[in-house]
DNA sequence: AATCAATATATCGGCTTGATATATTATAAA
DNA sequence: TTTATAATATATCAAGCCGATATATTGATT
């Protein structure tokens, strides 16, 4: 998806400036399958208004920085609907921590640990904190992607927690390291 | 990781080409977790063995193209040990088709049912493939990979399967498409 | 003999990424 | 109270990546 559909979306939702869309792929709902940043959603949101699909409101222009706020238009709406009735591109993960794991003899075993103890504990937040999450007056799809998060989080935590001395205890001189 | 340290860690592992590099991502023992096209595979190539961190075997240079073989060097392998003990950045997954239905209620109901069972199909695929595999003489490292690789893929695969109706009978004009 | 799929290298525009600069406001600590 | 810190907020830019495309050869199938 592109940055100027990811805005989009955000953006049916209800209005917002650049700095809250971005806070919905940092750490709102979008956070678990998708990313963007900012040097891509400002000039979205520039072609978005160009092409007429945004309407903004606020924003001095003059040098200090003022709130800007985006509300969706028809035309926006129907960019979008096209947008996701497009063939979808396929699943894609970027998992550094995976790549070091998987080359884990070239590591210090220290180094390794650290690394995997962090991973772990990273994971087992978002376990913790989609388990908190209300469902009430949540639409279905929505809850239905809140899910298979958590089913992700939770597969990743529980196989990392029963795995994680077969991989620490591994290689050359790994036998101080595990604890 | 950019695309020079995951061309290295094909490398270390023996001696290839740019097209069998790209095989290891698009379909190898890499697939899952990581990605890299053409586009970055063949320019970090060049810049590696400008910098000396491989070498080249074969390549005519007179137009047609003729298969070239890189292998890594001494101060190739000291530069890959030096990226993986870097501290990695946080995973990134990507997934069109989750803000797909995360917008379930914008689709039409043909649309989305067909979309959810071709990729319900893809990922059961590929817990059978990942199942198939022999682990005879695989390294430890590349085992776990492997298995936390089969962990995510069968979690997915059982949300999906478990969920489906839930999703699909939801927004409207949907009953007609559960089936 | 023709067709198709796989092998193989390479390029390029458009877009994204990550870092950086700048400024305001709200909160917390000294 | 003054200071420091964190959060809010917009914006830019170089470097690098992505996806599409072009080209050519080899092997397999019809």
């Amino acid at each position: 998806m592109d940055a100027k559909t990811l805005c989009l979306g955000v953006l049916v939702m209800g209005d917002a400036s650049g700095y809250e869309i971005r806070k919905m792929f940092d750490e709102g709902p979008f956070a678990h399958f998708q990313d963007v940043g900012f040097g891509s959603i400002y000039p979205a949101l520039a072609k978005l208004s160009d092409e007429g699909l945004v309407a903004v409101t606020g924003g001095s222009g003059d040098g200090h920085p003022e709130k800007k706020v985006y509300a969706i238009t028809p035309a926006g709406r129907d960019a979008f609907t096209q947008s996701l009735a497009r063939a979808p591109k396929r699943d894609k993960l970027r998992s550094d921590v995976t790549f070091m794991m998987f080359f884990a003899e070239f590591l210090d075993p220290d180094h390794l640990r650290d690394v995997y103890d962090d991973y772990l504990a990273h994971y087992r937040d978002r376990v913790q904190f989609m388990e908190s999450l209300d469902p009430k007056g949540v639409p279905e799809g929505r809850l239905f992607v809140r899910g298979m998060g958590l089913a992700f989080y939770r597969a990743i935590t529980e196989y990392m927690t029963e795995n994680r001395d077969r991989l620490i205890n591994a290689g050359p001189g790994a036998k101080d390291a595990a604890e």
